[in-house]
DNA sequence: CGCACCCGTCAAGGACCCGTCAACGCATCT
DNA sequence: AGATGCGTTGACGGGTCCTTGACGGGTGCG
């Protein structure tokens, strides 16, 4: 679930925003004060912050700028000015978007979904999916959870999945999984891929995800 | 140096970008109709896309779609409307920004150092390009996916394109990839050269990049 | 004008690679 | 001790890909 900072002075305008995003399955923080916003963004680590620069204490500039000193969370600016310079300004400093006020909700929504979309689906750095399975590479579970992968099975799955799209070798997934010892064994390649493939895949007989390059080696499909 | 699309059907608007983005040591190309952008898209690889979303051809929003089916290149759009439904409808088909005419070019220009910065340096690539097609050769792939290369195919296709434009005999090319036994087996490489002409070259009979020299043998041309 | 040479194309045989099934050894648990 | 699950190894059938041969057209040269 993608967690977004919402930093504004207005209540009234934190609370217009809540709604709208609770309603779309975002999760929300908030804060009032620039620098409120900052310990926000250090102890809740949206995956977005929306940062109004019309801030009591800090210049929004500024707090961008301290923002951008340890983190790369994308920020989207609100703010009342529409001068070139103010954007150009919040842009340069590290801001991802600016939009002035007053602005549309549908089209905030629509920019947050570009940088959400950007970053890819949430925590998709440990999880795969794989036709209908989501697999979980670090708890090592599969959902919906009616298969059970072995340990050698899991270890084969992660290295090819480590690299999708590109070409892995018969050599290498042996060396990666079974040791430099075993790199001549292609057999152990060839029964766990079928295995992983009769797990997985729906039709295991023609493959979608997990693709033999005749003479050359395995793909991971995504 | 960072490459960017400029897509407009009014040869001003292209003038006066052009000149400011050349000024800050960008490349630039060009394109007035829509068919014409996703062609440069495909051909001259661009890092950034800006779309005015009135051409004469085919409506903006479906140039993104398109776009979108093969590339992530980010997308900047410049439009006249500002109506917020045309902002969604642009940003969700796949744009990354939005911008409304008339804009500030210094605006328009912060926006571009927004996604360039988040490009991160312009990454060597390893690729090559012939015709509509851009060959991965460390990882074995080919964009559009729409082509598949056999193990020969690709070990013949390595060997040629590592040395762009000069003449490879017949007799190098054979011992490279079929080895020094198969020396005077010409007709293998004419096999396969043909094979990677039908797959890969638009004209097969008139081939523009994977090129014969009678008697002496073959050329890549990039 | 005719021939020789080279290249592109098609077809067919065969080799190779992969997927599958089965058996065996080994460890763990009951 | 028996049972179960997993890893490993061998053998076999089928399909893909490589190889090889033959043929026709184009070009250059005599």
């Amino acid at each position: 679930m993608t967690k977004i900072l919402l930093v504004d002075d207005e209540p009234q305008m934190i609370r217009v925003l809540r709604i709208n995003l609770l309603a779309r399955q975002y999760e929300v923080v908030s804060a009032a004060t620039g620098l409120s916003a900052l310990e926000s963004a250090r102890e809740d680590h949206p995956d977005i912050v929306v940062l109004d620069l019309g801030l009591p204490d800090l210049d929004g500039v500024e707090v961008i700028r301290r923002l951008r000193r340890w983190t790369s969370v994308p920020v989207i600016v609100l703010s009342g000015r529409s001068d070139s310079r103010d954007k150009v300004n919040a842009l340069d400093a590290g801001a991802d978007d600016y939009v002035t006020k007053p602005f549309s909700v549908d089209e905030l929504l629509a920019r947050i979904r570009v940088v959400a979309r950007r970053q890819g689906p949430p925590q998709a750095e440990n999880t795969v999916k794989i036709g209908q399975y989501e697999i979980d590479l670090v708890s090592h579970t599969v959902t919906p959870g009616d298969v059970h992968l072995t340990r050698t099975e899991w270890q084969l799955l992660a290295v090819v999945v480590a690299e999708p799209g590109i070409l892995l070798s018969q050599r290498y997934l042996l060396e990666k999984v079974w040791g430099p010892t075993y790199r001549e064994e292609t057999q152990n390649v060839r029964q766990y891929m079928a295995q992983l493939r009769r797990k997985l895949e729906r039709d295991p007989t023609r493959p979608v995800h997990l693709i033999t390059e005749p003479g050359m080696g395995y793909r991971f499909q995504p």
